[in-house]
DNA sequence: AAATAAACTGGAAGCGCTTTCATTCTGAAT
DNA sequence: ATTCAGAATGAAAGCGCTTCCAGTTTATTT
């Protein structure tokens, strides 16, 4: 592997005239530039990104932290990051939470020193407050489908009540009007935005939000089955059912079939995220979408624009989401 | 931050001394050690992994390029990996090739520019030749769901005829004899090995293979329903049918339904992955399991144990299919 | 042609650590 | 008490690059 040294030896000219062109600096002529140039690719000169970056003290990568790596969500929004990273010379280190906060924590430090320049998150488990704290310290980051009203030019997320609120919309404009909710943990901010975006559809519509309509799931699959099996249980009366994600909403489809319902004929249902498997389910399910890629994107790019100081564009942080209409649903 | 050298100045004891602690040598006194420790707390020292990797010329990082990040199927693929690599202290640094020849190249490139001191490839694009060339060059790494012979010890991938064989036979023993077949790409190695598993199985059982009842499709959703089209307009007939993959078995079930079809009673569908979603599906997929995340997990393992020399175990190179019986399948 | 500013170049220090080598210390064996 | 192997330590030379500073060259203005 050929180092500078040889570059400028060969080149004819000093360590820092090579330096200089390796990094695009201005005030170097034509010349020199033609020399070095030439001489790298004679020796096929490769820079050392560890000895730039201990030099330089940046590193050129960013590191993404996700609680889990799994799940249909993930894949769609790395593959946009890393993307839009590589496209700018810089890359991803990837690590996972695996859902544990003291195990996301660790990731954090793993990234900080490595000497990340930028962060992205998705987590969980990771307090508000340790966030806002983190936000004080170094590194810059951005934080991904959650938003900290201290911090919330950093954060990227979804409207989400206006998504609970289409969902219910679309189902009472089809001619429904007793709606059995089934949410994700209550205790997450998404959950909670969704449920109230549906509540205050049905405020609108005149129907009365009732309680016992509610199960209160996990966002996992199972969950949705469960719902089911709860509102059938305790005979609650329904026509249709919202769903605050999809996979709840392929577990609560499954429950029905089971309970030998037909769907969409007799229960309707619309699910959230218009995650991939949404268009393989049977029949294929109407839901709201998220668009992930454009907030992988929109995010990378603040960090290209602040932190590495490469483009100038408009920053949104909130992403509107979309009805996508499709066979779940039935006309009544 | 507080480096060695404060660390040092602090414990009264020479650079060496500290950077020995650091890397567990052996020949330093527990004097010594008790006092570095102390200092380094005292002084919430953390190591510039970057510094450490220009002295040492390791990064401590493993580099894992796969063609595509989206998908059922590297989610959980990335999360073994880096799992692993994480409880060993080491870290992933994550590529995709966004499934082009030039594009995987300049991804390698990348991982082997930042020095990782491995790689894990998931990679279509980059031909055989490339590969093998490159394993004579300075950083070993290891082949995910590929064999290429010349270096089939640096290889992990599935025993894909026998999956073929046993999604046959079961079809087979259900009392199937019409059994179409929808492939993936015949250009590539899995896709033959599978459909040549599936020819082993009819011959065993004397049923003679028609070439009409296979058609070539390309692992994507679309491709498992034009097949089933495809079969309809030839009028072929069959009662039930082998997908190379899970998404196109989805794919076919849904053009099955199109006309008309009910499944399993008239078509029975047998799918290959065991992909997460084929549980979503209605009915629920029988496919073959591929076990992804123990092939994740020894490739890992094989770094570590050659290439970090932490690891004494026994690696195995292939890895054996099963059978997930679920109720897509009629009973004829 | 002289004066001045601007562009260009090279020297050298340093980023924070590892690692060789030589030296000193320790304790067991004689 | 003497010897000597082996353990423990420290000094110093890098790892390959960036960057500040000072010095030199070139261009511009008068």
């Amino acid at each position: 592997m050929a180092t500078i040294y040889e570059v400028s030896a060969l080149a004819g000219v000093s360590l820092s005239s090579v330096s200089r062109v390796l990094n695009d600096h201005e005030h170097v002529s034509k010349k020199t530039k033609e020399k070095v140039v030439a001489a790298m690719n004679k020796l096929n000169y490769r820079p050392n990104t560890i000895a730039r970056s201990l030099a330089s003290n940046r590193s050129n990568s960013v590191g993404v932290l996700v609680s889990e790596l799994h799940g249909p969500f993930f894949g769609a929004m790395l593959s946009s990051i890393e993307l839009e990273l590589r496209n700018a010379g810089k890359h991803a280190v990837i690590t996972a939470g695996h859902s544990d906060e003291q195990s996301e924590i660790d990731g954090l430090d793993f990234l900080i020193d490595r000497k990340c320049d930028a962060l992205i998150l998705l987590v969980d488990a990771i307090s508000d407050d340790y966030l806002i704290k983190l936000s004080k310290s170094k590194t810059p980051f951005v934080i991904l489908n959650r938003n900290i009203s201290e911090i919330s030019d950093h954060c990227f997320y979804l409207d989400n009540e206006l998504g609970g609120y289409l969902a219910a919309k679309y189902l009472i404009k089809q001619g429904h009007k007793e709606i059995a909710y089934i949410s994700g943990p209550l205790t997450k901010q998404d959950s909670t935005e969704r449920l109230a975006g549906h509540k205050k559809a049905l405020a609108e519509a005149n129907i009365p939000f009732k309680e016992n309509l509610v199960y209160e799931g996990n966002y996992l699959t199972k969950s949705g089955r469960d719902g089911i099996n709860f509102l059938i249980k305790n005979k609650a009366k329904f026509t249709a059912v919202a769903c605050s994600n999809d996979e709840m909403a392929s577990g609560a489809m499954r429950g029905a079939r089971d309970h030998k319902l037909l769907i969409p004929e007799q229960c309707s249902f619309i699910g959230f995220d218009n995650a991939f498997f949404t268009e393989y389910l049977y029949p294929q399910l109407t839901t709201i979408n998220f668009p992930v890629n454009d907030m992988a994107k929109m995010s990378t790019q603040w960090i290209l624009k602040n932190v590495y100081k490469q483009k100038e564009l408009d920053i949104t942080n909130m992403f509107i989401p979309k009805l996508i209409e499709r066979q779940s649903v039935q006309q009544n």
